[in-house]
RNA sequence: GGGCGAUUAGCUCAGAGGUAGAGCACUACCUUGACACGGUAGGAGUCACUGGUUCGAUUCCAGUAUCGCCCA
């Protein structure tokens, strides 16, 4: 309990309590309050089964967008739950260096300053991209703290920090001493836009609309060949024409089969180059005649090896042509493109253009199309991490959920390929390995031996064992891929290598991932090999998957197409806590996309809006309870009520309450986020508000002259109401940190050193579970919504009284209704309840009465002259249609016999009940139709 | 070409073998002592199509169509 009484802080929070909820002010301060408390530091070795998650990291360097709010929503969620359940929870957040990224961005300044990175020379570009880290690095983390991230700032990582990347060099060397990394030339996929190489998984497949352009290659001894001169080939790519070293056809197509071993004569160079027979060649596709060229197709390069032929590669590393290019050199390869065409047919030699779409390669970060090129790279040898994987994933680990990822997972790890994992880049961690050449020699070339080690002077001690004296070492330039940093993350973030450091003790392996299914490959997959291999477990227990956020058109949101929704505009607009719930509420068990409508001419969302229009009922429930206290401490309504001694209205929200707690912490349990907002949105606004608060104002009107009875009747209910208040804040908290910490700390009175956010989840009393109290509650509703249907078809004003008449022959609904008389008045505006068994009510009505039937229930308002007859005509007129409708299916079933013999009892039951319910209805109907002819 | 997902009210989406649900939007009434960021009531759907299983299919199965995504 706070210091100051709860009553005085009762009268600041009266006055302090205007009719909206004003987000902003509220959450800069509780983010503040926990950020100062550090609330959310945990201490290994504190008490409570660990929980620990760490966070997608984002570019070090980027801004917050959509898909960032949505993750983070996503995981605040589940952690601030699992804090709840009493676990000693770590979320650690952080971010990564993306080395391309942030490079093309410096690269981009340095440009419009009029110079170079490699004028810049690389260690002042190095200095640079640290004070750039340390300017805007900044940013996103502030962003993410908006959002109300319960997160351990204090253990807060950044891959290239140190820690971090000793576990880089660490992980380098061991799988290098295994024999799982090696150096060597191969074909890899070269962004010319960056100037680096890139993984296969970082180029994207793009439909692009092309030409297939068909030409001749001369038969250098055309006698030879049943009278052909040459061969026509087709491709997409002629510019790659001065690489060409064979044509290839299919060993069985019978057009070209005297031509196998016979040579050509390569346009412009002159080369002779052999027509080959290979079984890959699609004797379909074009022409059935394949220009090969090793060095610029991956399919070539296959061939080429296949047939021991050499490579030749015609371009320069930013794309332009090279020497072996002849004439074409010095052209860009898509000027080459048209200048190798024009060429070709000035020759003579183009015989057909054929409109032609096709698949092409692009580099993700450059979006300029990749060229397969001949380099020295640096690979990871994937089959045992993959094999690894797939063991582990055969006992679940790690579980997806949804399910259906794991396939996508599994099907990965068996198709996988080397990964290539050196960039040609500056920023980054620089690849632990150094060449030992002689004092006067700075080539380095295949055949350079190089040690790998985790520091120079390890590399330097090794190199003398080896080489002696008279050695220089030179470390290799490049760097290693972001993902190779990232996909350390789990465990490197916890201290390893140290393996007896606390945190990993405690935490590692993580509990659960949660990242969108876009990263299941870079990222994911990563992490399960790289930790299977140095940890020899699976890095996280579960991984929930979620979809993207998409746009009001259903588009991915992207840079390019700039259709980014601006989480941050969305949070000045309606606060936090709105954003993170509308995200949530949004989704699907199966882990779809959601899609956020927008509209960008007034930047407002109606999905947030709505969220932000439930912070603000929320709110103005609490604004009514506080209201509501008249004589009664807020220290009174901290005490439990006594069950036995409450209403029956004050049982059943019990009843929900405790319903409501069970399906909730279930559901946040298993990663069903949406249904636990939605679930908690209908308890709030339907249970609580629309029903309970409404039922108990009566009470909660009682004077303090107005008798004991009264009083304890009152309080009774200002304690349900509290309890049900002080719960909701607590079940909600995980959606909506803010308003409920803000809410908690009014109703509770507790001081700020004290946080909801380190309550407890609620107590679930199972013994206020009350089915049969439900349904009694579900028809009282069903009737009283009759009534007021009734008067607002009569047309009649909301502040005119009337006498409602209840009549049934079924006694338990009677007596229902006759306790609940004074609820009923309050709720209907009736002036005087009365109820009837058919009997008793006989000769009693007017025929003109205003009357409605539900079921075995009549309603009646004798009001006679405010009737408007044809609109009560009508209506019944449609209830009798209605009837005799469900009376037609109903009694066509129970005809049926093989209905009565196969389906359940219970559903056959369940018909008959129905059937005579129906009946009942329509005898009703017809007779009060008959009535008012 | 292989795989995955979607198709339900005007819109966004839940759902379950037994007479179709929510939010928003819409219509009417209401500024009533919590809330107009609100209340009450209401209208609105051949559950994409075709077969099959079943007493019963919108739900399960097979196929078709359209859209989207991933992989080659």
């Amino acid at each position: 309990m706070s210091e100051h009484s709860a009553s005085e802080s009762l009268d600041n929070a009266v006055d302090a309590f205007p009719k909206t909820y004003d987000p902003f002010g509220t959450e800069s301060r509780w983010q503040k309050i926990w950020s100062d408390q550090e609330a959310f530091h945990p201490d290994p070795k504190a008490k409570g089964e660990p929980f620990s998650v760490v966070i997608p990291p984002p570019n070090v360097t980027g801004s917050l967008h959509m898909g960032h709010a949505f993750n983070t929503a996503l995981i605040d969620t589940i952690v601030r739950f699992q804090r709840s359940q009493g676990k000693n929870v770590l979320c650690l957040p952080g971010t990564d260096h993306a080395s391309i990224a942030v490079q093309s961005i410096l690269d981009k300044q340095l440009k419009a300053e009029g110079t170079t990175r490699d004028q810049l020379g690389r260690e002042a570009f190095l200095e640079r991209a640290w004070l750039w880290k340390s300017e805007s690095g900044g940013r996103i983390v502030k962003q993410l703290r908006r959002l109300g991230y319960s997160v351990d700032w204090k253990r807060e990582r950044f891959t290239m920090d140190e820690g971090l990347s000793k576990a880089v060099a660490e992980a380098f060397v061991r799988l290098h001493q295994k024999g799982l990394i090696y150096r060597g030339e191969y074909l890899v996929n070269w962004c010319p836009a960056s100037g680096s190489a890139v993984s296969d998984l970082e180029v994207e497949m793009k439909e692009v609309d092309g030409y297939l352009w068909h030409f001749q290659y001369p038969l250098t001894n055309p006698s030879a060949a049943n009278g052909l001169t040459h061969l026509e080939v087709a491709t997409t790519r002629p510019e790659t024409m001065m690489g060409d070293v064979a044509v290839a056809v299919n060993p069985s197509d019978k057009r070209y089969e005297d031509l196998i071993g016979q040579t050509l004569t390569l346009p412009f160079s002159g080369r002779q180059i052999p027509v080959i027979a290979d079984n890959h060649v699609d004797q379909a596709f074009g022409t059935g005649c394949v220009k090969v060229t090793p060095a610029h197709d991956p399919n070539d390069f296959a061939i080429g090896q296949r047939h021991k032929l050499p490579q030749i590669t015609v371009m320069n590393k930013d794309g332009t042509m090279n020497s072996q290019a002849g004439r074409f050199q010095g052209l860009d390869r898509f000027e080459a493109r048209k200048a190798v065409v024009a060429a070709l047919e000035e020759e003579g030699l183009l015989t057909k253009v054929e409109n032609y779409i096709h698949s092409v390669p692009y580099s993700d970060r450059g979006k300029v199309p990749v060229e397969p090129l001949l380099s020295t790279q640096w690979f990871v040898r994937m089959d045992s991490f993959a094999d690894r994987c797939q063991d582990f994933l055969s006992k679940k680990e790690p579980r997806f959920v949804p399910d259906r990822w794991e396939k996508v997972y599994k099907d990965w790890l068996v198709g996988i390929r080397d990964w290539c994992i050196s960039r040609q880049l500056w920023w980054g961690h620089r690849i632990p390995a150094w060449f030992v050449i002689s004092e006067t020699n700075n080539q380095i070339t295949d055949k350079t031996p190089y040690i790998v080690a985790i520091s120079e002077e390890d590399a330097r001690l090794e190199a003398s064992k080896e080489f002696g004296t008279g050695f220089k070492l030179l470390q290799d330039e490049d760097v290693l891929d972001t993902w190779f940093s990232s996909g350390l993350w789990p465990f490197s973030t916890l201290g390893w290598p140290n393996e007896q450091n606390a945190d990993y003790l405690s935490w590692y392996p993580t509990s659960t991932l949660i990242t969108g299914f876009d990263i299941i490959f870079f990222w994911v997959a990563r992490m399960t090999m790289l930790a299977g291999a140095f940890t020899d477990r699976m890095p996280f227990a579960d991984v929930y998957i979620h979809g993207l956020v998409r746009d009001e058109q259903n588009r991915k949101m992207s840079k390019s197409l700039g259709n980014g929704i601006d989480p941050l505009l969305l949070i000045d607009r309606y606060g936090s806590d709105a954003l993170r719930f509308a995200l949530v509420k949004e989704v699907a068990g199966a882990g779809q996309d959601i899609r956020l409508d927008y509209d960008r001419k007034t930047d407002t969302s109606v999905t947030v809006e709505a969220a932000r229009n439930f912070a603000n009922k929320i709110w103005n429930a609490t604004r009514f309870a506080l209201i509501n206290l008249g004589t009664t401490s807020l220290e009174e309504t901290l005490q439990e009520p006594d069950y036995s001694k409450l209403e029956l209205s004050d049982q059943w929200i019990l009843s929900r309450l405790a319903k409501v707690n069970a399906d909730t912490a279930n559901r946040f349990a298993k990663y069903s986020l949406g249904e636990a907002a939605k679930g908690l949105y209908e308890f709030a606004w339907n249970d609580f508000c629309d029903w309970y608060l409404e039922l108990i104002k009566r009470r909660l009107n009682h004077s303090e002259s107005s008798g004991e009875k009264n009083l304890i009747d009152r309080k009774n209910a200002q304690m349900v109401m509290f309890k049900v208040l002080r719960e909701l804040f607590v079940m909600l908290h995980p959606l909506m940190p803010h308003l409920t910490e803000e809410l908690w700390h009014v109703v509770t009175g507790s001081s700020e050193n004290q946080l909801l956010a380190l309550q407890p989840w609620p107590k679930l009393n199972k013994q206020f579970l009350d089915k049969d109290l439900e349904r009694s509650f579900k028809e009282l509703f069903e009737s009283i919504r009759l009534v007021r249907n009734l008067r607002a078809e009569a047309g009649l004003k909301p502040s005119q009284k009337v006498t409602v008449q209840f009549v049934s022959k079924n006694n338990s609904l009677l007596e229902l209704l006759k306790n609940a008389i004074p609820d009923i008045k309050s709720l209907t505006r009736a002036e005087e309840v009365e109820v009837f068994n058919p009997l008793d009510m006989a000769n009693k009505s007017s025929r003109k009465s205003l009357v409605g039937v539900s079921g075995e229930l009549e309603v009646i308002l004798p009001i006679e002259d405010l009737v408007d007859l044809q609109a009560l005509r009508s209506r019944l007129q449609r209830d009798f249609t209605k009837a005799e409708k469900e009376i037609n299916t109903l009694s066509n079933r129970l005809e049926n016999t093989s209905f009565i013999e196969k389906a359940p009892k219970k559903i056959v039951d369940e018909c008959r009940i129905k059937l005579s319910d129906a009946k009942s209805q329509l005898q009703l109907v017809s007779e009060r139709l008959i009535g008012l002819e």
